[in-house]
DNA sequence: ACCACTGTATGGTCTGACCATACCGAACGA
DNA sequence: TCGTTCGGTATGGTCAGACCATACAGTGGT
């Protein structure tokens, strides 16, 4: 006698990922359609839907309306999207302040930096987003190239989970940003920050890297300055 | 004439967000019923069941049944469960290799031990840990300690985010924890490794607690050996 | 004052129906 | 033979209604 304690749709969702991992499946597969998928468990199609619905929230699949290869429930893998999400309702909750979200940027931050500088990491993208920003005529139009520049040194360090998570926190705190570029008024203080930390990561140099990074974020948020070691 | 390009749940779940900003809303309070929001919204029953589905994944809310005050929908903030998820499934789906993972817990616990130190945190929550872990009897009860200290090196850097991602990191690698150390078999080495870890913060020396925890993953994973910066 | 019973609001689930979409394929025409 | 058109169909998206299990809120009796 197995007791009720599960929901219909948490089963569901324990089956499908067991058949991910036991089937080998990976980015790019199909699954079955709903319909089909419950009657193979033997439960109600909303129940199914909900299961694709969490999947969907988390960044591991797309559905398609229509018919054809490209139709029905694929698997993806935005892991970047579903930390967004997650943080910008946690943020909204306030149950977490500016001030953590910060620290953890600057911490990734000068981690990927230190590394994308050790390891020779190529900077063209870096190049092209310093040029964006030198030619941004609004404080929004700054910040995209700017959330550029900083996504692209993490994906430099070539950690897709750490790139994922700065993408997640920069996205999630554009608003913050935008206010930070307006309160500074003179974007040239940023810009020799970020040349700085440019030529500190083509010359290799990953000590000279980790501080051009602390010394950008601790002039962009003044108020949180530096007692983060 | 606005084009249906939204999914209906997509928007109950925007119509949420902005009651929960608007109204100031936070933890500990409640959304109305299914079937009222339904009826508020002009949408289906189903719609706003998969939006709150789509919340709770997110780790916002949780639901109750019966009745009384805390049935219904709560707002509620688990960060962690939510992230957990998310990185059991990418990780199972092979678009994250086990060594970014360990690479990211590397650097959150360097950051949080050095934090630690810095603000001579709190450090009863790691001797308990240190007991549990030297009393273990086979390596799952010796990791789940394990992870109960690394965790408490990571809350009591007063970083609830960073928190939240070592909580989140810990459960879905707890496989690959138990893997190595039964691969070690002796775990006097661990256990010294912790004692270094505990002193350094103790004696708040950031630097002394960040060379520890370096050491200490460097001898857990040696596959996976310092070249990080 | 206590206890048992009933009412009811809640989420959980299933069924069946209908819609919009987009591919598939057969029928048709040049 | 080739191209085009048009209906068929599988897909997800949505809704309505029904029923169940749960757990509290009264209500009534003792």
């Amino acid at each position: 006698m197995t007791v009720k304690k599960t929901r219909t749709f948490e089963d569901v969702l324990a089956q499908i990922e067991r058949r991910i991992i036991d089937d080998g499946l990976t980015v790019g597969d199909r699954l079955p359609a709903e319909r089909q998928l419950a009657e193979q468990l033997g439960v109600g199609r909303s129940s199914v839907r909900e299961a694709l619905r969490v999947l969907e929230t988390l960044g591991v699949l797309s559905s398609q309306v229509g018919r054809g290869p490209d139709a029905g429930a694929i698997l993806t893998s935005r892991p970047d999207t579903a930390l967004t999400d997650l943080l910008r309702l946690h943020l909204g909750l306030a149950t977490l302040e500016l001030r953590e979200v910060i620290e953890t940027r600057l911490m990734l931050e000068r981690w990927s930096a230190a590394r994308a500088a050790a390891t020779r990491a190529d900077t063209s993208a870096l190049v092209d987003a310093l040029a964006g920003m030198e030619a941004a005529a609004s404080a929004e139009e700054f910040v995209e190239h700017d959330t550029a520049f900083h996504c692209a040194i993490a994906d430099a360090s070539g950690n897709r989970l750490i790139a994922a998570i700065m993408r997640s926190l920069r996205d999630s705190m554009r608003r913050y940003a935008v206010e930070a570029v307006e309160r500074l008024g003179d974007p040239s203080l940023l810009h020799a920050d970020h040349h700085h930390i440019l030529t500190a990561i083509r010359s290799g140099d990953p000590d000279e890297a980790t501080r051009a990074v602390a010394d950008h974020l601790s002039h962009a948020y003044p108020a949180l300055f530096g007692d983060t070691p």
